[in-house]
Parts: structure tokens; C-alpha cells; sequence
DNA sequence: TTAATATTTAGATATTTATCTAAATAACTA
DNA sequence: TAGTTATTTAGATAAATATCTAAATATTAA
């Protein structure tokens, strides 16, 4: 839980998230959407990996992301024992 | 959504929550529950009522903290849309 | 094989954060 | 009113984090 949190605690992230929501995308086409580095985007990718929300596959010289939503679950459940 | 993800981004800011949501407790009480100062844990509370996940009381000289789920609507939603 | 492109790794830096102790504030009690 | 208890504020510090540039790695194409 600590890492997913982690992951979701930063508005890129959170953006990078919700992109790979509509369709998978490789590094390159992520990084375009935002003004930061390609090494920053890639180190917030690695965040997202850890914590299990995306996952990637390399194809050819790229290298695709995919959103995992099957980790939300954890999250979903935490968030409804709270709500009793 | 950033001070809620920044609130929950901590191990002892979610086991007060989930203390919280047992039952209403004091400043005092929910120190009592950590090996953490209680300026550390007054700070974490703090944070916690910035972003309105929990509320405060004065009651006499005790402060009584109450934990606010109407709050983790948004989250739960922002989840939810994730999930499709 | 060499050049070009895609991505990650390494190393540096500025900011944020979790924690502490000491001091301040507020409220009860003798 | 003076002392005690509850909580927060202030100030300091060490660790974590987001970001950058430069370099390394991997793949494709000429």
C-alpha cells in the first residue's frame, strides 16, 4: 500500500495515469505531454512500476506502458472499510 | 485531490485514520498510541485536517479529533473513473 | 559497422518532509 | 492566583524526492 500510495502522491503521476487510462503509450509519447525531462518522466514511470500501476513492455526500440488497474483494487477496499 | 493523496501518503497518518474510525479521540490519546512526539503527531494531524479528513473539537483543554469520510468520496470516484 | 533514435542510469541539487526539543498558549484545579 | 496538564508553534536537522544534464545502453537503419 505504501507505494501505491507513494505513486499517486504527484499530480504527474497522477496525469501520466489517467493518459495511460484512454490508451497505451510508449516513454516518448508520454514524456511529449509534459514539460519535463524524458529522465524525469522516466524515474515517475519507474515509481508507477513499482507500485504495480503500470506495467511495460519493450517493442523494438520503445518500450510500452500499460495501466494496471487490477492494484486499485487494494486501494478501493482500504478506502470502503473506512466508509464502514 | 493533492493535499488528500499528500494526507494519506504516510503510514502513521493512516493508522490515525484508522484509529479515527473506531472511534473520536484526542490529541493526547492518539499520541499515546505511537513512539512519536506529540508535536510530531500534532503536526500529522495537522495535515490531516488540511485536507479535511478528519475535524477538531475544543473541549475544554482537550482536542477532540473526528474523522470525516465524506471526503474520500472524491477519491473513491477518482478511482472508480481509473477502473472505467 | 556506423549513425540515429529511444530509453534508462548516474550524479548533482534544491525543495519538501518527518522528526526532534524547547517554548508558547490555553484551560483546569487547588 | 499559581501550578499542572493538554496541545500547538517555532526552529533545527536528517532523509526523501523531483528535477536537471550528461553519459550509458539498446535497437533500428543506412
Amino acid at each position: 500500500m505504501n507505494s501505491l500510495f507513494k505513486a499517486l502522491n504527484d499530480e504527474t503521476r497522477r496525469q501520466i495515469v489517467e493518459l495511460l487510462k484512454e490508451k497505451d503509450m510508449n516513454a516518448g509519447e508520454i514524456s511529449e505531454r509534459f514539460n519535463i525531462s524524458k529522465p524525469s518522466i522516466s524515474h515517475h514511470l519507474d515509481i508507477l512500476r513499482q507500485a504495480d500501476l503500470v506495467t511495460s513492455e519493450k517493442k523494438g526500440q520503445f518500450v510500452e506502458y500499460s495501466l494496471n488497474t487490477t492494484i486499485l483494487e487494494d486501494l478501493l477496499n482500504w478506502i470502503l472499510t473506512l466508509k464502514k
